[in-house]
DNA sequence: TATAATTATGGAAACGTTTCCAAATCAATT
DNA sequence: AATTGATTTGGAAACGTTTCCATAATTATA
């Protein structure tokens, strides 16, 4: 390696003197242009590689008014499912030479909708927005600007938008039905929170397989969630403190079912003999715990995949009119489910 | 809300102009420079409110050559672990008004050491290296070419430079000590990946404690892994089928440790009944999980903050020298340790 | 009142690229 | 040999700031 001097700057212009040719030709060569001939190429090349040449990404910013750059903007950070999400957008930015500023909503919770608005502009060509708590907010300032973004996992209960999400009735239609097939009648659910489209559709997928079944409503058997753990396992112990209690619990997502796990275990019942449990999500750790969970599959990864996509799609053609995506759920059956024992038994 | 033209890129200049003033006045009022009369400040103040001035950021960074962005560099997401960390981060750098910008390991799994030092460059003002796997590769570079970073969690095992750790062996000593005065002599150890120097300090933590308590060493105690669950469910599993099993396990990390715990219970014994568990990390799930998790409290969040305080010191003062610092480990007592059950009873 | 000292403002250069236009080189055609 | 056409290259403007220097305006001092 003959790097000149890695520390001081080289910028465009000392190629060009030591390559002895022009900025506009550097410049040519490092984009590609067709434009030069091959022998002045590799020169040019190769004295790029021998003082070390880094673009600078300001600069060809300015210029270019592009920047290479999609902000994501999550909740949090360190839950399984995040982290799945996260990690098909990184996936599909990688492979597309995009980098990923990150923005985290408890950081500036309060002015989250200005934030997105103005912060954001110049940093970056467009926007991912994980589990957005209440897109409203920003969805109408970032469509009227005209900036490019796409939304994941969250119902459009408001105005169409590009956005990416599951089919989470058919989910908890389908995860009820397979409780009934295996002979439960009476399946406890813990629900999401509510103000979430997402909750509101898993909780009506399983009343309509119930239905559908004619197995008759009961209250009781319903109890309100937020999706976080420690209310799998009130839940659970609440349910199982009704008169006839649950031979299943179903809840709105995996981090629950396992709080629910808990709880069962608690009491000295055994999974599932006693009690058949269900979760939803399917994060890495269902697979790994105890009996390993059966859960209705979203495609995390995948969602943030797809999500990644669509935004790059939109910042190559802006006017492109995309709508909401629904991608399948798929039931999972693991060891936490099986048949309830015959109580005459 | 007299907003102009939203979405038509408002610039200085027409601040300027709009405000009958010169360019540098405006940017003097941006920056709070005190050289600019106090009606004036506010006249252009005002202008730029009415017409949704925002600063570009690349125009910005260019002349300045700072971007008041920093990368972080991290292995995955979706753990507890990194989560916790990044938080910290994200908290600290939210107060400083610096943007974060995401690289994942995984992502660029083989040139990561080229990627540190090229890719980076121009993009961000310094670097945290969360969990790094062979930090050697690139702390040369980095340390060559004055560029500020700082390991996070890390064993300073080759030259010293600034990182952030915890007290590994005294935490894992102070666990294992603890273990023993509850009455416990044979103590299975699930160790980490033994690349990495948190994971030897750990084991040598725990043999020390041994040692000073008169306690001799069993090789068939020890079992080795990486740090993920599936190693705890399988250490258990092997510890527990040697001739005289212990009564307690201590994992390296509270993952491996969750594993344990399944393991334990599909044999039917029960937590901390028959075997008392302890794990490493105090991520947030230990808390969650039934019985609650007696583990070591690694300052992970404190952790991350303290990194990016360094960091920030860094970029304000090159030419300081700073060195590794140890947050000290604590050991949270929970549910699922407690003394041995009596042999004969 | 004239001069010096202070403060506020304007103007222009610089940051490192990209891109457009014009000039120059070269081969091919008449 | 002269004209055309294609290809390669040089030169300069532009992107939106910050910062330095000089000038203008104001106040204090002699």
């Amino acid at each position: 390696m003959t790097k000149q001097n890695p520390s001081s700057k080289v910028t465009i212009v000392e190629v060009a003197r030591r390559g002895g040719v022009s900025l506009g030709t550097v410049s040519r060569v490092i984009n590609n242009d067709v434009h030069v001939a091959p022998e002045t190429r590799e020169r040019v090349s190769k004295v790029m590689q021998e003082m070390g040449y880094v673009a600078n990404r300001q600069a060809r910013s300015l210029r270019g008014s592009k920047t290479n750059v999609i902000g994501v903007l999550v909740p949090d950070l360190g839950t399984g499912y995040i982290g799945e999400i996260m990690h098909g957008i990184d996936t599909e930015l990688g492979v597309a030479q995009f980098d990923l500023m990150l923005f985290t909503t408890h950081r500036t919770a309060i002015k989250e909708a200005n934030y997105v608005a103005n912060m954001v502009r110049g940093m970056v060509d467009g926007l991912l927005l994980v589990l957005p708590r209440n897109p409203a907010d920003y969805t109408g300032t970032l469509t009227h600007r005209k900036f490019p973004f796409v939304l994941i996992d969250h119902q459009g209960n408001s105005d169409p938008c590009p956005a990416v999400g599951a089919t989470n009735w058919q989910g908890a239609y389908n995860a009820t039905d397979y409780l009934i097939k295996l002979g439960h009648t009476r399946i406890g659910f813990i629900t999401g929170s509510m103000d979430l489209g997402a909750a509101t559709d898993r909780l009506d997928g399983y009343k309509a397989a119930l239905r559908v079944n004619h197995i008759s409503e009961d209250p009781r058997l319903v109890c309100e969630g937020t999706f976080f753990q420690p209310e799998g396992y009130s839940g659970a112990c609440a349910l199982l403190d009704i008169d006839a209690p649950p031979t299943a619990i179903f809840a709105s997502n995996d981090a629950m079912a396992m709080g629910a796990m808990d709880a069962v275990r608690a009491r000295g019942l055994r999974i599932p003999e006693d009690i058949s449990i269900l979760g939803f999500d399917d994060v890495p750790q269902a697979a790994l715990v105890r009996p390993a969970l059966t859960t209705v599959r979203q495609p995390l990864e995948q969602m943030g995949r797809v999500a990644t996509q669509m935004l790059l799609d939109l910042l190559h053609d802006p006017s492109k009119h995309l709508d909401r995506i629904e991608l399948p759920t798929e039931l999972i059956v693991r060891g936490s489910t099986s048949s309830p024992k015959d109580k005459a038994g």
